[in-house]
DNA sequence: ACACTTGCCGAAACCGGTTTCGGGGCGAAT
DNA sequence: ATTCGCCCCGAAACCGGTTTCGGCAAGTGT
């Protein structure tokens, strides 16, 4: 009777979840035996661990992030913390980005948990809240600064994070990121060797790192093509289509114009395409424009622009 | 002694958590009954209730979710499943989106998880998993279809959602949406009344709710003004600036073409643009071409767009 | 005055795991 | 034949909440 109650109950709500409890009997152990020889504990025999081990995902047991959590303080869930308010170039990777992350994360059975806030502070209170509450273990930190207060307060609150871009001082960080610097310096002997010899720059905010890196791209261009740097002919805090436009206009009423730009963000690229349609000078032809990034706005653009 | 070995833990780790015990040690009272009087039980006069209200938020005291969810199975958290595999118009709200539900559910203590999933299948074994998990109670599900497939399995695995956008079958469904169709409609009185007799349309893909709803508003708006539905300068399918280029073309190559052109999806219509420069004809005096959304995109393209 | 509700709260079980503690069994050393 | 130690595992406490159960005191009806 109680397995028929307990049989229609199952199937009248959703499938029952295998505990831990449920593998224990199976075995003829007890729950905290099977605990230990499924998280390593070195006084289980390995000859009961992998029996444990077979049983328990014949029976498909998975164990419920919850329940250990509230023991062992850990979510098995790592935070994703976005700013509300800053619209920028980096908006467009968004989905390629959480698509990757959640890919990433479900596959060891972790779970990305994602939350905003405006301004530094506010993000910085955001990150202590989830790690209190526990509903993220660590966080990662898109959009890094060359000196980074996020940076800094999750060092001192000793919060684990993984960096998506690199900072001033690398230590104790782990990061993953783009080499946007090597397509910078790419572009530059490119230009080079289509017989450029007046090579313009356009970098994004200087707090950012990725600018400062692809400047330095940039300037290793140069550099291995034996061309000086000139200052006359370099922007910055271009990362929208307007900023981009004023930066290249900018750069074609200097005493010198260059002949060709290579931009660090490829929205202000295509904004500055548009000023020099609007400048008559015609891109292929009077100046040349290069970008990174790939986004696909790029395609769209009059007239199409060349991104790495 | 034990007091100042938990006091420099506490001081040497994070901040101490308040738990339920602490409050109830505070008023004199058990943890069953500050449990009971925080969750609305009957029997607790009235007078503890205010007294353990005042006093637990005095404390700063927060439930920890994960406790409770073992216990109640609920995990105070909402889910989002991202199509990973779909690019279309709609991924340049995902920031928006993602903002205003992260705010929503961050204001009720709860949590928004995000995961990915490629194709409706996939899709479906997601919500389960998760919900299985307890790591989402119920899900947002954006980009509603006409004829849902994710709609039809979450309601016969009885899984709470809520919609953003519209379905078929509006059964026990909670939603919430744009009233777009009425944009559609204002678009195509307001071009009456400058004169236009033509209005033709281009419409999304018709699986989509949004895509019906805005078709049906033009409808009405040609209605409103006595005007008769030509199908000879009516499109659908048009969710990128590819298909919005062809699905002009194929308009202003009709036999009488139309004067005006009302877009349900902004995309669509900015290709139009491009295309409608290359046959020579100039918007805005040749053609109207009116849209709605209102992405960032529209003041960027050439000539600007008008969108709602 | 007595039994019967009713209101209100304490005690303890419970959720599904993890972790500590202690002891039984067995081989090696004395 | 003891004693000691080591390898395993069972028992039970524990994490931070929720929920059930039972009982005490005050109020009600007769």
């Amino acid at each position: 009777m109680a397995v028929l109650a307990a049989q229609s109950n199952a199937s009248r709500r959703r499938r029952a979840r295998v505990r831990i409890s449920d593998v224990a009997d199976a075995l003829g152990l007890t729950k905290g035996t099977v605990s230990r020889a499924l998280n390593g504990y070195t006084d289980i025999s390995e000859t009961t661990r992998v029996r444990v081990k077979h049983k328990a995902d014949a029976m498909g047991y998975r164990p419920l992030s919850q329940a250990q959590a509230i023991r062992t303080g850990r979510a098995r869930s790592i935070g994703l913390v976005l700013q509300a308010d800053v619209h920028d170039a980096h908006r467009p990777f968004l989905s390629e980005f959480l698509a990757g992350l959640t890919q990433a994360t479900s596959a060891h059975n972790w779970t990305l948990t994602v939350a905003t806030a405006s301004g530094d502070p506010e993000m910085c209170e955001t990150f202590d809240r989830l790690v209190d509450e526990r509903k993220a273990d660590g966080f990662v930190i898109p959009r890094t600064l060359l000196n980074d207060p996020r940076i800094e307060h999750l060092r001192q609150s000793q919060i684990p994070f993984i960096l998506f871009g690199r900072t001033g001082d690398p230590a104790d960080c782990a990061w993953f990121d783009i080499r946007g610097e090597d397509a910078m310096a790419d572009a530059v002997v490119r230009l080079f060797e289509l017989g450029h010899r007046r090579i313009g720059f356009v970098g994004g905010r200087p707090e950012h790192t990725f600018s400062a890196l692809r400047e330095g791209g940039y300037r290793q261009g140069l550099e291995r093509c034996g061309l000086e740097q000139d200052r006359s002919i370099m922007r910055d805090c271009a990362v929208t289509r307007e900023e981009g436009a004023v930066a290249v206009q900018a750069l074609m009423h200097a005493d010198a114009p260059p002949t060709a730009v290579v931009f660090a963000v490829d929205i202000a690229a295509i904004g500055a395409l548009r000023a020099l349609n609007r400048l008559n000078l015609v891109v292929g032809r009077d100046v040349s424009v290069i970008s990174y990034d790939g986004i696909p706005e790029a395609v769209y653009s009059d007239p199409p622009l060349t991104t790495f």
